[in-house]
DNA sequence: TATGAATGAGTTTTCATTCAT
DNA sequence: CATGAATGAAAACTCATTCAT
């Protein structure tokens, strides 16, 4: 008996994994991870409060899950193929654009990952993501130093902070309705940004 | 110097007041509200669990408290008296360093002025307090466009908004041991965020 | 006898509900409302003490629910059918029995429903229960009142109160082990109520 | 060094103790025992919480204390002087009204003997108090019934039951708000009562 | 002495986890 | 298996009592 078509074939067992993730990571961004409760949770996937612990061993487990795919799917994003060989204010460009669509079509993820309160129960793996997932960035920047496109008096790991901060506090601020975002603004922060981090020098004309 | 004169004489509810209000600062800042425990709090401050009701009448109420404190102070830093007349660009280094500074000296409350979870219980007077705060600085970013100074294709909360955004992301990278900032670090994303928001024309002489 | 057939097949929950119901009303009825602990009910339902939150929303709730069944039970009592078209006498022969009966065969929800501090924690529907219950016997009252079978110097919830007073007062005498209270002496103050209540002319033959 | 006048001298000790027992019998009055709290009565009674204990030792003392001063006052009245060698249905009535008066005039004290959740705390003083006190009205009643003028199918104890029973319930639903009881209620109840008791053979038509 | 701040054991309530059905 | 009822340890909160001032 064949569930048939070109669709993958998913078991029940994985929609329900599915549907509890989802739920998870739905509740974690909104409530943070001690806020929410694991009944919420499984009540939100329509799924029974005991069958957690037939997918998860843990409370823990489910959140290190949640971060970690969360975190996948950011990187997936930030390096998708198509950025070689660019100038390097396109790529700039690029790498913006994909962070700004990565907070608006996955955004409980983008808000889950901003949480503060992560330390209290990741594990060694997700951790070990957490610090080296952005080094192909950071070895990006230090090409661009040493071809005096990109100012050399901030290491990569600072550069790049500024910028995620930026983007992060624009998107807090305008789910929080103290800030309206619109793409006009988005276009011209990542502008400013490429001018103001640019070497002096070749701040470039476009 | 003696304990008289000038210094506030306190007495004892006061001081343990105070010792609720520092200790319950320390843990909101490191586990946030929902993961922070009443009883965890008044050890800190080494004060009987149940007093703490003889100060609020909640722990919601406790961290309403928490966040004025922390946001009076960082308004107080801000908004100290010193920039008038200044040239734009010596304002603009004044108040980043002042931010640095509360960031550094004050750090369990930049920290927890920081999380996400404040909607959970914030009250209306710390919503009020939280919505009106940097209108100042809103107005002095709108005048400083009119003189053309500041580029004007991003409003005064979005430039806002990318400042604080970067350097919290900075104390927060650096916190958690991803990067480090050093003064000189500091000193370059200064001048790296007024280059990029400064009128094009008006920039540092090409 | 089968447990099939007209025997109600209850589930674990419902038979969790009933034992905790059953513990509440005995102890609130032996120490009051603020008197008893919810540790204490759940302890003699033999049911671990979070459980009681999956059944009620809080200690209140759960006193209104205990109040509510106690109360039902009484009224089906009062009103079983079989009063119709008797002479008033027997009629109200009738429902002192029936009262006693009460009294006697659901003792615990006769006291309980005697305490006086039902007003701290009684809600709405409680309420409207305890003021409406009775109101079919008044309008008995009322009828032999018309019929001049009964004293017309008493308003009927006069009546009422005297009646159900005296018999509160001696079960709770008897309770006290200050009074004994037998079949014959109620049979006394049975007729000693009617007696007294009766119209002047109507009682019973000088 | 005189305080003065023909007024009792009373020193501020006594003053302070007045004001706790009345502030007490006012709260266990309308809330019971264990649903009083004393910071509530030493608030209520303007003294300072801690001061209670310069006075009883604990809370169960108190109550006592308060417990007998109610059940004395109630006594007083009943047994004031006055009732000697009057007809027996005059006796009644005098009994009846100065139940009454002490129900109208010593309210709280009157619902406060009412409540039923004395036995967790009464000491054997006050038990002893509440079992004695109303021994000589049991002499009374049994004199009558030797002479014929009430009926002797109910021992003493059940008589007084009733009658107290009675009033105790007109008294709680009028409070309740279920009943209006003015003097021409409690003159009819008075009425038939003392009608139902009586010897058959002696209804006094007075 | 009188006060009311402080205490900590006890109360109500929550929730991650277990387990009978 | 999947469920959701049950659990009990821990959280928020209360209050009789103590004690520094």
């Amino acid at each position: 008996m064949v569930d048939s078509g070109t669709e993958k074939v998913v078991g029940r067992a994985e929609r329900t994994r599915r549907a509890v993730l989802d739920a998870a990571l739905s509740l974690f961004a909104e409530r943070g991870y001690a806020g929410t409760t694991i009944p919420d949770v499984m009540a939100k996937a329509n799924v029974g409060a005991g069958s957690l612990y037939r997918l998860f061993p843990s409370k823990e487990a489910l959140a290190n899950e949640v971060f970690r795919e969360a975190k996948r799917r950011l990187l997936a994003r930030l390096f998708a193929p198509g950025t070689r060989k660019a100038p390097p204010r396109e790529i700039f460009e690029t790498l913006w654009w994909r962070l700004v669509g990565f907070a608006r079509e996955d955004a409980l993820a983008f808000r889950f990952l901003e949480l503060q309160d992560h330390l209290a129960y990741l594990d060694g793996e997700s951790r070990q993501l957490d610090v080296t997932a952005l080094s192909p960035l950071y070895l990006g920047f230090l090409r661009l130093q040493e071809l005096k496109v990109i100012r050399d008096d901030m290491r990569p790991d600072v550069i790049l902070a500024i910028i995620w901060g930026a983007l992060v506090s624009l998107i807090k601020n305008e789910r929080l309705g103290y800030v309206r975002v619109d793409d006009a603004a988005l276009k011209a922060a990542c502008d400013a940004l490429y001018r103001g981090l640019a070497a002096p020098s070749a701040a470039s004309p476009r």
